[in-house]
DNA sequence: ACATGCAACACTGCATGCAATGTTAGAAAC
DNA sequence: GTTTCTAACATTGCATGCAGTGTTGCATGT
């Protein structure tokens, strides 16, 4: 019979963590002491320190250096890198999607789309939280382990980022992106959706490297 | 005035033991056993146990539950997965080095391939040495800090997985193809060395699917 | 010879102690 | 009011203790 390890402490202290940060509830800046939140979450600091380290690895935390770590925003270029990576990654996973993905996923993509077309432009937690799924739905679907857990890992950093800047490019166009990506993937079409999905983040690139300014 | 932060006895003993793996010294199988390396290496538990963790994090040991970790090969299905990744990744590393990467650089690569290009294809242990350089060599070209860690941690499986099986492709095919997206380079051309670069990869990833045995 | 049971062993993950070191706030001096 | 010094404090990384649990190998019985 199979058998599932126990449930570590660590890693439970490391989604709890992780979570927090994307949801904004400890945003850039905020300390992430050891020994205050093993104070605060009842458990003791080895496993803390573990859950701190690995969101360091993550790149959703810095270390300062006998002060903490603090959760991170990247400075901008460190932000061009990161979507340098996501355009190349983002692509490929449309990619193998595109050839295996089921009518239940697109139907599923199609019942986001449709949400995120119809929001109220303004709404940014919203915009950004429908945005998310879209992204992590193509991801899912390209079946790719190691894709998902590199993108997994950019889109965290990627939520944090649009959180704290205005480089969403625009509500209005980031749904018409998302629609000629999810066209392409209905149609089964490799190349489309590696094109779409390339050029929906690489203008999102552009945003940024003028300023990250462009948004609305 | 810039401090660097204390040399951290758990990041030695990662470097080292991923030297080790790397080179072979530590095959597939091989245990890494906290109490035991801590002890060889002279230091306590806790950093070797941070080592360990960080080098299952990056792919290269897996954890056997309450036996420690061992050094991990994985299995066909996830080269393909890596190696998809890694089509995405080296094509983004070597469209951005087209454009920026200089004349010292071209000079390297070429004298690596060169040599490459002149070794006895029967010697696998060169083979992998050369190979390894090369990419890595475009990825630092790429100056794209996200895009490095991340091949960092791709080039380092690819180089246990090579050292395992038979995935080269033939010591001639990679130099040929090698040739190819160092031309593209030379020419600044970042549409041709995305393109040679995926097209390398993404040879290798036939083979793969069809068995790894292909080499020669 | 082979299966079974059991005792010794090994390893993990978590808790906690400790020395080293950076930070900080307040008193003292100017 | 501003600067300087200093002493208390906080945090880190490493060391080590410990309970829980899987493994191993040997003795024992059939």
């Amino acid at each position: 019979m199979d058998w599932e390890p126990p449930v570590r402490v660590g890693t439970s202290v490391h989604e709890h963590l992780r979570a927090k940060i994307l949801t904004g509830e400890l945003p850039p800046g905020a300390r992430l002491a050891v020994p205050a939140l093993a104070k605060q979450l009842g458990v003791s600091r080895s496993p803390v320190r573990d859950a701190v380290l690995q969101l360091v690895r993550e790149g959703l935390a810095i270390e300062e250096f006998n002060r903490g770590a603090v959760v991170y925003l990247p400075p901008q270029p460190a932000l061009v890198s990161l979507y340098h990576a996501r355009e190349a990654l983002e692509g490929m996973a449309a990619r193998l999607a595109a050839s295996s993905i089921s009518d239940a996923t697109l139907a599923d993509l199609d019942a986001v789309l449709t949400e995120h077309e119809s929001i109220d432009p303004d709404d940014f937690h919203r915009h950004i939280d429908l945005d998310a799924r879209f992204h992590r739905q193509i991801r899912d679907a390209a079946a790719s382990p190691v894709l998902i857990r590199m993108l997994e890992e950019i889109q965290g950093q990627v939520i944090v980022a649009m959180r704290s800047t205005n480089l969403s490019g625009g509500v209005h166009r980031a749904t018409a992106d998302h629609r000629a990506i999810l066209d392409a993937l209905t149609q089964h079409d490799p190349d489309a959706a590696e094109a779409a999905a390339r050029n929906h983040i690489s203008r999102l690139t552009g945003i940024l490297e003028q300023g990250g300014e462009a948004a609305q």
